[in-house]
DNA sequence: TGTACATCAGTGAACGCGCGTTCACTGATGTAC
DNA sequence: TGTACATCAGTGAACGCGCGTTCACTGATGTAC
């Protein structure tokens, strides 16, 4: 709302754009509280401060901004879980990864976190949104597995994989069994297991 | 319908049992297959043999029939994934676990399989099922934990634990990636993962 | 510069469909006498 | 044993609601002359 009044008024074409942004970043926090399903058109307008009818004059369909939003999403997030590059090996760097995402305020805060929690299984039953989730995971592992510096060895494929699986399923049970003893377990055994699994195959290439 | 015909002729009450396991039955097949959401009362019906109309009078709601339908399955799945007790040290146990539920079968058959991968974020998100994911979830690890023979050691919680996080996050992945090279990729690294992690806690432990 | 018209982002009501739930009804089983 | 009535599992249509999508309309911005 206050985007819309700001000054200098801005060019008409300026406008849609920046709407289309509002509207993008009201979905993906949506998405990540809620899923595909429990995120419907009118919400997403609604906290973008419009209405639901102008909607359709940024996206063809809800399928088209759940794709747009997830990219967009999960290519933010990507630079978030990392922070700046590192210079340290990459065990160390799966690690940190695997503690920040794998913690009590991920669990409990999923509006600032990764959307995949929320939507992978979504995309595995219905499909929407598949694009942008092998889009981004590509990039994604490429990304982490040359996250190293050059004096350290790139990070195996299958040790930065497992990494994302164990993150994905330990915070779906971690959410799922919130408010029972069970949930924080889960977090602590997954990033034990994790340091396990990582410790064993740093060594084993070395 | 065959059941309901079927010689000799039923006592209302027992024709009454079977209707609702058949429906329970039914329930199941399609939860694993869509999800909470996916699953309707008239397609589970249907599945059943029956109408719609007569579904209120086994369950309360289709909230509780999910609950009754979860405890089941999960409680069945759970026989399903060890078969018969082994007399095997737990990493093994662990291992042999991970790569029947890791499999491209089970990828590619959800009707025969674990109700998790397509249940597990719903219940994180709405709540529905969680009684039943407490319980049978507190039971298996507790089971998986005895599985093996007294004159091996007790499988530490962190490595069941960390490994069914491990196989959901990977046939979630799996799945959502059909048709990719990267959904056979996740399978095999998570199960590469998962044997690392196994036998770095069993080095540690023992 | 000023005026008349065109464009178009956004509005808000309505449509259509799916789905959970309700309800009057049916017909077979069970019970009372 | 036979007859009349009660019970109740299952039927199928209807209700109400949420939600994705459409559409006639508005009013401000942009353009032509």
């Amino acid at each position: 709302m206050s985007t819309r009044t700001a000054h200098p008024p801005l060019k008409k074409s300026e406008q849609k754009a920046r709407t289309r942004e509002a509207i993008l970043a009201a979905a993906a926090r949506l998405l990540r509280e809620r899923g595909i399903a429990g995120t419907n058109v009118a919400d997403v307008m609604q906290a973008a401060g419009l209405t639901v009818g102008g909607f359709y004059a940024h996206f063809d369909s809800k399928e088209a901004l759940i794709e747009a939003s997830l990219h967009r999403c999960l290519g933010e997030w990507r630079g978030k879980l990392l922070g700046r590059p590192h210079d340290e090996p990459w065990p160390a760097l799966l690690e940190a990864m695997l503690e920040r995402y794998l913690s009590a305020r991920h669990r409990d805060e999923p509006s600032g976190g990764c959307p995949l929690p929320a939507v992978a299984a979504e995309i595995a039953l219905e499909g929407t949104g598949k694009h942008a989730l092998g889009a981004e995971l590509a990039a994604f592992t490429e990304w982490l597995q040359q996250g190293c510096q050059s004096e350290h060895q790139r990070a195996p494929r299958n040790a930065v994989l497992g990494s994302l699986a164990l993150m994905l399923g330990g915070l779906v049970f971690a959410r799922a069994l919130r408010d029972t003893p069970m949930s924080d377990e889960f977090l602590r055994a997954c990033r034990s297991y994790g340091r396990a699994a990582l410790q064993e195959m740093g060594e084993t290439r070395t």
